[in-house]
RNA sequence: GCUGGGAUAGCGAAGUGGUCAAACGCAUCAGACUGUAAAUCUGCCGGCUUCGGCCUUCGUAGGUUCGACUCCUACUCCCAGCA
């Protein structure tokens, strides 16, 4: 069993430590997006300077390109990647949602590489033999998202993913069992939750989810709290799912507001692509508010981008130069403003695991919001 | 000097008598961005606008025509070849 600490709780709010056999984490975490093994333009160093405590790479993409065998042969992700800190992977569920070229059926889902048109077969047995293969050591169970509020096609997806969780077990503890055999480090299992922004789906879902012997959970299929049922949904799924298990909400992150919500009803990691995206296409989290490194206003500041943060861009780079990478395209200034960005969500997270474990959580959400969406 | 080619919005470049404020690309200006097919996508891009339109443009000056960026004349400038 993975081992989950909780050092603090209030209500769903908790400050924990997940220990992994690449190092701990503490809880709330902001994990950052490594979706082919790289948290795009940013090196493995750079990550653990700005303070990331975790990387979750895809399982999709990793088979498409270099393949779990490659990854196994090469010592693992850990030691192939050289991030030797903790982390995750995700299932390949996420990109029957995301790719078009997805056919899903009862048994699973066949896409169509976008490298080359090859065929390739996912389900629960073929995402878990997979990720152990690639060795992080946090798996997501092979579920099916979904974005849609037709309630008949996330009732679907939903049953589909309760269909295949017994499965995903099955195959982990087989693999699991085959691993302890040989010696191998531990890898651990998320079941995730579905159900869409319907109360009694979600309900019905963590339900079932919450007996089942897996090491914690991903809620899927939330996008945004500008929905404003998602954080209803958050916080009804967290009273259900068992306490004592960590608790990961899938891809929220694209908006600071999202992170607070999550911690606030008791999600202890994040992750999410949106401040690598979005730094190379120009926007950078302030405290004030989102900017657009691009626009002609930033030309001449020769003040950094938010001359309070404590970031490698922020701490050698003003913002005109930044400004002037981006209107040549140098590469350099899409890894500046990726390492701004992803140092800001993870600090914001910090912040949120100081705060409480201060009781000051209220007031540090309070001024958070009110100075980055005064607008 | 001669011969030929050419001058279209910030740049490049279509358009060869009406459907042209003028394709397309770039640049500009702005917006978006979910468990990443995203260094991507969208809008704007002559002036004014109550966003329905109105007005001024296609080197310059004339002309032909109901009508010209498109045809004619002269001029200016550019390019190539020849002297």
């Amino acid at each position: 069993m993975l081992k989950f600490d909780i050092i603090k709780q209030k209500d769903l709010m908790r400050v924990g430590v997940i220990h992994t056999p690449h190092g701990d984490i503490q809880t709330p975490a902001f994990v950052g997006a490594a979706t082919r093994a790289s948290v795009k333009a940013i090196t493995h160093t750079q990550m653990r300077e700005l303070g990331s405590q975790a990387i979750l790479a895809n399982t999709y993409h990793l088979i498409l390109a270099p393949g779990p065998d490659l990854i196994e042969r090469g010592g693992g992700f850990a030691e192939w990647t050289s991030w030797h800190g903790p982390s995750f992977t995700d299932s390949g569920g996420f990109q029957m949602l995301s790719l078009t070229d997805a056919k899903i059926d009862h048994d699973g889902v066949t896409f169509k590489s976008h490298y080359n048109g090859d065929k390739i077969r996912m389900n629960p047995e073929i995402s878990m033999q997979a990720q152990w293969k690639i060795g992080a050591d946090i798996h997501m169970a092979f579920d099916q998202a979904i974005d849609s509020t037709d309630k008949d096609l996330v009732a679907k997806a939903m049953k589909r993913t309760h269909d295949w969780l017994p499965r995903n077990i099955k195959e982990h503890q087989r693999l699991a069992a085959e691993a302890k055999a040989n010696g191998k480090p531990e890898q651990f299992l998320y079941a995730v939750v579905q159900g869409g922004l319907f109360e009694d789906l979600r309900r019905e879902s963590a339900e079932l989810m919450a007996t089942q012997p897996v090491d914690g959970y991903g809620i899927g299929s939330l996008y945004t709290t500008e929905t404003p049922e998602t954080a209803n949904i958050i916080k009804l799924t967290n009273e259900i799912l068992p306490n004592d298990k960590p608790r990961h909400l899938l891809g929220m992150g694209s908006e600071p507001r999202d992170l607070f919500i999550g911690a606030m009803y008791g999600c202890d990691t994040f992750d999410c692509v949106a401040p690598t995206r979005q730094a190379r296409n120009g926007a950078l989290y302030t405290p004030n508010g989102r900017i657009n490194i691009k626009n002609a206003k930033y030309r001449e500041m020769y003040a950094p981008i938010d001359p309070d943060c404590d970031c490698y861009c922020c701490k050698n780079y003003n913002a005109s130069y930044l400004h002037h990478l981006y209107k040549v395209d140098e590469i350099t200034g899409k890894t500046l403003a990726s390492i701004h960005n992803e140092r800001f969500v993870v600090r914001v997270v910090d912040q949120i695991r100081q705060s409480i474990l201060d009781d000051t959580f209220e007031e540090y959400m309070h001024d958070f919001m009110a100075k980055y969406y005064k607008a």
